[in-house]
DNA sequence: TAGATTGTTAATCGATTAACAATC
DNA sequence: TAGATTGTTAATCGATTAACAATC
C-alpha cells in the first residue's frame, strides 16, 4: 500500500515543525529584549537584535516568522509587545511550579537562584533521599521525602522537574518523576537518561560545557604551550 | 587577479573546520564510553553508541572521522582507546586549572561540584567582590580579591574562567578576565557578554534551559489546560 | 570463509542567507 | 514623498543519512 497516496495535501494548518535551534534563539531574543526595556529602549529591529547576538537580520525575522507577524515595516519591533508574544510562545506568560529532586550542592544553588522567578518559574517543592535533609526548609521551600512526590506534585500541579541528584541515582529518580506524571525534566546529572517519548528532556552537563570551551581554546592556538 | 588560481590544492592538512555540533556530540560519546567502561564493556560500535544517544550510526562514524580513524572494521571501537583519543581532541587529557569569579549561591555549588575533576578540570582559584567573602576558604579553595586576579592567574597558568556573578557585573568581570589573558569563559550570568574574537565563550542560562523545556512540554499537548 | 562494522563518497535533507515587493 | 524595515520566497550553503567497498 502506497502511503503517499493517502497523505493529505500540505496545508498551512499542519504548521511546519519548529527547529529546536529556532526556539533556543527565541529565548535569546527574549533576554535581549528584556535588557533593552531595562535600558529604556522602546523599539528595536532585526538588525540590532541580530548584531548583539551574532546573527543576521534575516535569521531574526525568519525565526519570528515561524510564530506570526510581530513587527512593523519601516519601524521594527516594539520591545514590550514582542516580549509578551515570545513569552506566550515559550509558555512563560504564566508561572510554572517546578519540583527539585536533590538538595545537594547544586540543588541548593538552584533553590537560591533568583533568576528563575522573573522568567516564569518557581521551585514549589524539593525532595531528597537523605533523611537528614528531609524536613529542613531551604530558601523557604520544605524538603520532602520522595515518598510524598506523587501527592505534592498533584497538589501543586507541577509539570516540570529539576533533576540534581548524583549520576547513579538519576535514572531511578527520572523514572519516579515520569511515574507521577511529570512532563519535562531538566537533568543536571552527567548521564544519559531514557524517558518515554511524551516526556521532554533538557540536559545540562557542566563538565561537558567546559570541554566545549577547552576544545575552542585549543583550536585558537593550533600547536601551542 | 583570480584568487582561485593561487589556492593550494585541497590538502588533507587544511582540515575542514569542525562544526560545533560535532564537538558537543563528541563530549556525549566520551561520557557514554566512560559509562561503558564502568559497566565493564571493552568495545562498542557506532550503532550502539548512536542508539543510546539518539543518533544514527552514520553520524557517529562521520563525527569521529573529522579527527581520524579510531575504529576496527568488523569489530567497532575499543572503549578505553577511544576515550583517550577523544580526551586528546577535546584537550582534557591534561587537567585545566580554572578560575571561578563569584562565590555566591551558584559559585559555591561549582566549587563543590565533584564532576569537574574526573573530566579534566580543577577550580584552582576563586574570586569575589564582596569583602566578607575574601579570605574565606571554601572546599579548600581560598577566595581572593579581584585585585589579585592577574597575579594568581599567572602563577597557576589559568586559561579558563567560570563567571558566576550577577548579571549587572558580568561584562565588567569578563573584561577583567580578558585583560589578564584568560582564553575561555563559561558564563552563567543571564546576559550576553561581548568578548574579543580570540577569547572563546560558552553560556549557560538556567532560565533559558527551563524555557526550552516549557516550550517542549507545551508542544506535546497542543491546546491543553 | 561468512559476518560484522568501519571509513568515506554521493544523495538527501534542512537551515541560513540574500533579495525584494509590500508597508509604515 | 523618501527612507526604513518588515515578511516571505528563492538561492545557497551545510549537515545528516544512505550506501557500499574495504577490512578485520
Amino acid at each position: 500500500m502506497d502511503e503517499s497516496k493517502h497523505r493529505p495535501p500540505k496545508s498551512k494548518a499542519s504548521s511546519s515543525p519548529v527547529p529546536k535551534a529556532v526556539v533556543s534563539r527565541l529565548s535569546l531574543y527574549l533576554r535581549e529584549l528584556q535588557h533593552h526595556v531595562r535600558e529604556g529602549q522602546e523599539t528595536t529591529n532585526s538588525g540590532q537584535l541580530g548584531a548583539q547576538l551574532g546573527f543576521t537580520d534575516a535569521q531574526v525575522r525568519k525565526d519570528l516568522a515561524y510564530f506570526g507577524q510581530f513587527g512593523y515595516p519601516g519601524i521594527g519591533y516594539r520591545c514590550d509587545e514582542l516580549i509578551k508574544k515570545i513569552r506566550i510562545i515559550l509558555g512563560t506568560d504564566v508561572q510554572w511550579p517546578v519540583a527539585l529532586i536533590g538538595v545537594g550542592n547544586l540543588g541548593r544553588a538552584l533553590l537560591g537562584y533568583k533568576g528563575f522567578r522573573h522568567q516564569g518559574f518557581r521551585i514549589a517543592a524539593a525532595f531528597d533521599a537523605n533523611p537528614k535533609m528531609i524536613g529542613r526548609t531551604i530558601e523557604e521551600v520544605a524538603v520532602s521525602d520522595l515518598a510524598n512526590l506523587s501527592e505534592i506534585v498533584q497538589t501543586h500541579n507541577i509539570k516540570l522537574g529539576l533533576l540534581a541528584v548524583p549520576a547513579e541515582a538519576a535514572q531511578t529518580a527520572a523514572d519516579q518523576l515520569v511515574a507521577v506524571g511529570i512532563e519535562g525534566i531538566l537533568n543536571f546529572a552527567p548521564v544519559t537518561i531514557s524517558l518515554p517519548e511524551h516526556v521532554s528532556q533538557v540536559g545540562i552537563d557542566l563538565a561537558i560545557e567546559l570541554e566545549q570551551l577547552s576544545f575552542a581554546v585549543l583550536k585558537q592556538r593550533p600547536a601551542a604551550d
